[in-house]
Parts: C-alpha cells; structure tokens; sequence
DNA sequence: CACTCCTGTAGGAAGTTCCTACACCGCTAA
DNA sequence: TTAGCGGTGTAGGAACTTCCTACAGGAGTG
C-alpha cells in the first residue's frame, strides 16, 4: 500500500486550531467505551488513529512503531495500571501527551502526582464526553490542561442556554425534537435557509458539532428545569 | 412550551425498520459512557430519548412518567444492580423491553436468568457499539435477541472486507485515509460522482453510516491483516 | 443462449454546511 | 445627539453530502 503523502493544504474549510494532525493512541480496555469514544473523536478530522489496544503491554510494544502525538490511556488496565505505562512511554518519548482516563473523580493529591509523572491531563469517567474531547485537543501540542474537574456541575449548560435568544430557542426546540428544517420553517413562518442560520448560530453558541449534542442538551436543559 | 404533536408522515426518506419511534430510556453510572453512547445512538433518527438517570432508584421514579419503550440499563449500578432494577420496572409495565448491559462476557448460566427475567437481550462492555445499537433496534418490538455473544471474534470484518471489489477497496483505502472525495476522483481519474457512488456502495456492504466507522475499520483491518 | 448479479461509471433532487449580507434595535462613548 | 458596536431576525450563494436511479459490460448459471 502506498503511503498516501498528505496534502500540503489542510483539508477543512480552514485548519483553524493550533498545528498539524493529532496522531493519536488509545488504550482502553473494553470496546464499548473505546468504540464509541473513537466514534466520536474522530468525527474530527484532525484526528488521526495510529493505533489502539487494550492492554498496557500491547501498547508499550506498538508505540515504538505507531508514534503518536497523544496517548489516551485508561487509569486500570488488565495488565497494569495507566500510570505505570505512561511513565514507560514518556521514558521512551517525553514528548508525547498522555491523557488518563481515571475511573473516578480525582483528587488534587492525585493529580499532583500525575502531573509529577509528566501526565498532561486527567479526565474522570464521570465527565461529559466534550470535556475529554475538549482536553484532549487542549493537551495536543504539549500543553498540560488542569481542568475545572471539580466545579460547574451544571451551570454551564444553563448559561448557555441563557444565551440563546427567543427565536433562537424556538428553532432549537423544534429542532431537538428532530422536526425536520423545512417544517419548522413552515411552522415559523421563515424561509429554510433562516432556519439554518439559526441552526448556525445555535450551534456556534454552544458549541456543537451534530444534532445528537443539542437532542441531549435541550433534553437534559428541560429536566434540569422540570426537576 | 406547547407540545410538539408529531407529524404523521414518517421524517426519514422511508421510515424503514419496525414501527414508531423508539422511546427509549438510559440508565448508566458514568457519564462518560452514557454521554458517548447517547450521541451514538441518537444518531438514528427513530430514537427519542425520554430520559435518562444513574442509579437504580431514580430510575424506577421516572419511569412511571417517561413510558419508555426500551429501557438501557447497566448490570452494575450504584445504588442496585440493573437486573433488580428491570423487574421491579417489567412488574409495572411488562411491555418493556429492557437492554441490560453487563460489565463482562455473559455466561450461558446467567443469560439464562436474565431471560428468566423478563430481560430481551444482553450486551456486554467488550462488544463493539455496533452490536449494542443492532440489539437495541432488534428489541425495539418486543423481540428477545440472544446474540452470537460467543462466536466471531473478529472474522465478520474480514469477511466484510472481502466482499469490496477491487475499486471499492481503493475508494475505502483512500476516504480512511481523510482524502477528500475531489481529491480521491482526481487520483483515480473519475468523476465525484462516482466517487460517491462508491462510498454509498462501501456504506451499504458494510453497513456503516458515517466516516469514522470506515475509518475504525480500515484501521482495525490493517492491523488484524499487519500482525 | 437468455437471465441475473456484480462492478464501474455517472446523473439528479434534496438536504446540509459554511460563509456573507443586511436592516434594525439598543447601548455606549464622545 | 450622533456615531459606532454588538446582537438579532432574516436570507442568499457555493460547495458538498445523501439518497436514489440508470446503464453498459463481464461473470456465472440454468
């Protein structure tokens, strides 16, 4: 198989955040969560998979050939722990970025030691899915993100939503109710392409990519409310 | 907020598979994987989420008002495990179909007693999303789905690959590969058109719906096939 | 030999994304 | 008070994707 040599342009509209592809490694033990995490970081197209496995071994073994930029690493493993592979790995390349998946909340007293041991970020399984995908394009160029992992349980979704104006809110209501755009437009009395653009707007505010994202924001906004 | 009565045309181009939507509850400790799944799932269009909790308890207390039709919950959750939680709900509404997701690989003994239950199916955390989304659409109505959750370990992706023809694989090499489809017509000297016409037609023989599922294969391929 | 299935090729309709535009309204700073 | 700024309601265009249809040629088969 030729390698394919990557075009000299970027191939979004704009390659807008910080630097080239992240190449990225995942070690997860169960295929589940690692499937549907991947799923969803690699909607991003930044994001290139050079390899996953599920064990630490599996993984100090290909590291050598995949060379990733980012390592996403679970906390517990079959084999061993997440920590004690990363060491290995940053021994051998002290230039990757490795993000743990820890199974519960950290603690500073841990996290100090993670980031002692040259870990750059550390996000719990009680976190929103956008929270990792958020750290691990922080972390990418080297950077350590400590992230608010502590506070803001839910505030923020409220704000956000605060943030969307009356009509905006209409559309995004319809919208989360997966009527599709011609029919809100009918409903509204506005012209598809303005439905769009509210589309737009609403998504730049808070922040999403797919429609799943607002079915489950306005879903969880309207249960945080109700409740 | 009035309302939303729904439309009684169908919203997809054909409603294909089954009936109505498919109400669907979730039960889930971490947010992480709830979080992952859910985008995962409400990419479908069938689906509408009424709900969603992390312990058993709550659950049960929302259950009377959000009638869902398919409830997914973990084996293991915080306050109770998921089996308890799923007949004390089947005792109130029987008609529910309830998804159990298991932490490990389900003895043939313990399916036993889940179907026992009154549980339609069972998926455990070492199975890929694919199988999880394919079994929640088999129960959707009522059917109980006792899964190959034994055999094939890994021989339907090949066989899968081997059913591309020789341009499809070109075509699936190159879209893995984050090529854009101008770029992919360039080098193969046809028309986008085509182009298309080939990752429909990839789409359809392996029965992915979106990139990142190429991509995860194609990767995975390469690998199984490398080592 | 006729029939059917697969493969390579492509077109059309409708929908989506991304970007731009513009009028209006309210607020602020000079 | 007027000029400017930012947010809101509205919409258009370009490019791309999705879904469906079409069709010719080869391979296999009854």
């Amino acid at each position: 198989m030729s390698s394919i040599e990557s075009p000299s342009a970027g191939q979004g509209r704009l390659m807008a955040s910080g630097q080239r592809r992240l190449r990225l490694y995942v070690t997860m033990g169960q295929r589940l969560l690692r499937d549907s995490l991947l799923f969803q970081i690699l909607l991003h197209d930044e994001v290139e998979l050079v390899g996953e496995s599920e064990t630490g071994v599996a993984t100090l073994n290909r590291l050598k050939t995949a060379t990733p930029s980012v390592l996403l690493i679970e906390e517990n493993l079959q084999d061993n722990d997440g920590l004690t592979i990363a060491e290995h790995a940053l021994a051998v390349n002290p230039s990757l970025s490795v993000l743990l998946i820890s199974d519960t909340p950290v603690s500073n007293g841990r996290m100090a030691i993670y980031l002692e041991a040259g870990i750059k970020a550390v996000v719990s399984k009680d976190q929103p899915v956008q929270e990792l995908i958020k750290t691990l394009f922080y972390i990418r160029n080297g950077q350590v993100y400590v992230g608010n992992w502590q506070q803001e349980p839910a505030p923020a979704a409220m704000l956000a939503y605060q943030a969307l104006s009356g009509r905006e809110r209409e559309v995004a209501q319809l919208m989360a109710s997966r009527l599709p755009v011609r029919d809100i437009a009918g409903r509204l009395g506005v012209s598809c392409k303005t439905v769009h653009s509210y589309k737009d707007r609403i998504f730049v505010k808070l922040g999403f990519e797919r429609l799943p994202e607002l079915i489950l924001f306005m879903q969880r906004h309207q249960h945080g409310a109700a409740e």
